[in-house]
DNA sequence: ATATTTTTGTACAGAAGTGGACAAAATGAT
DNA sequence: ATCATTTTGTCCACTTCTGTACAAAAATAT
């Protein structure tokens, strides 16, 4: 009914995603996004609003297939707490040493930039970390329940600090470039916070 | 024997820390910056030499009095590693919670930006990072030697893996204000690293 | 084929930033 | 008082970026 588009706007927000995750929000201009998307700041206006709404795109698009997502689906079976845990830090060592650009993770990258800094933005980022959170907290209590972590746990302490050593390895990452290292890291704290599955070959 | 700065220049490089701190490196031009420290470029280019050279500065003041560089000191007595550890960790979480901007930490924050984007500030940040943990590394071969710490005790991994926490801690202080959810966090780290002095009241 | 609807190109008027050039100002040393 | 030296103010030419406005282009539905 309308004349189409002449770029793939999905596309585009995957390029988008990458841009800002690799430069940082203030550092992308809307001229040198739309540059770069191969589409003139018109048709970006048009197909995007603004920046800002560009930017929501394309964390809610990172949110879906960032390494720490496995902790958004509940744990299948019974006992599988540990397992899941493990192997969402070791898919997440794994994925951020293979990133050529060591560009890290874009949420906690974005929570270092804006938080307490951009009206709009900020609160945003402050409620997915505190969303995480709660994200673990359940899943903890889940593997109290079904008696696969021991009764005397404490769910709300050991999610807070297992979400710091997951914001900090998404961090370092940025400088302790091998995968082992990345790992030897993330594993000496789960074995020490008593949530690591031993079985998962190394 | 020529004419005097109308500045304090040390002043300067203070304020000049607060605003690279709170707003990030790319985000301060050179015109604001000078600006808000009353100066025109031209004498903050006299001054200073560049945006970068006065960044370098920054960070080096920042690193002064940074509550970590207490890491910085080697430990006086023997048995005095935990109280150290857990001492520093402490003071973090307060200074983290208390300030009212919620910066967080200007050395993590330059990480999260800098490391793999900017040429030279990248990988002096990068070194920084790496000589923390160097730091750390010998504090505990410290705690082992005098034998506070056990033997058994992977000093390699385990300095990774409290850097890890500290710079987690560093950035999802942004989020939680409050200084006892922060110490909470930090405190389940410690104390499952069993680097946690019990007796430090809480 | 005409009407409709959305995308796209171009233009605008201005704001902000860059680094350098150069002269004027201010002071201590002689 | 003059000189040497450094700081400071002002001006330049240039680039980048902003958001909006409006008309031209392109496709579909009738």
């Amino acid at each position: 009914m309308a004349r189409p588009s002449k770029f793939d706007r999905d596309d585009a927000v995957d390029t988008a995603m990458e841009i800002f995750w690799r430069e940082g929000y203030e550092a992308c201009s809307v001229k040198a996004l739309s540059e770069r998307l191969g589409i003139t700041r018109s048709s970006f206006y048009n197909a995007f609003g603004s920046r800002e709404d560009l930017f929501r795109e394309a964390l809610a698009r990172y949110g879906e297939q960032s390494p720490d997502s496995a902790f958004a689906s509940e744990p299948s079976a019974a006992g599988s707490v540990r397992r899941l845990i493990t192997n969402t830090f070791r898919t997440a060592c794994s994925a951020r040493a293979a990133d050529p650009d060591a560009k890290g993770c874009f949420a906690v990258k974005s929570v270092a930039e804006l938080c307490n800094r951009d009206e709009a933005l900020g609160p945003m980022l402050d409620e997915i970390v505190q969303a995480n959170v709660a994200r673990l907290e359940r899943l903890l209590e889940f593997g109290k329940a079904t008696g696969e972590l021991p009764s005397t746990l404490d769910s709300h302490a050991t999610a807070l600090a297992l979400k710091t050593v997951l914001v900090g390895l998404n961090v370092v990452c940025k400088v302790i470039r091998e995968e082992e290292e990345l790992w030897l890291s993330a594993r000496t704290a789960l074995k020490a916070l008593d949530l690591l599955e031993e079985d998962t070959a190394v």
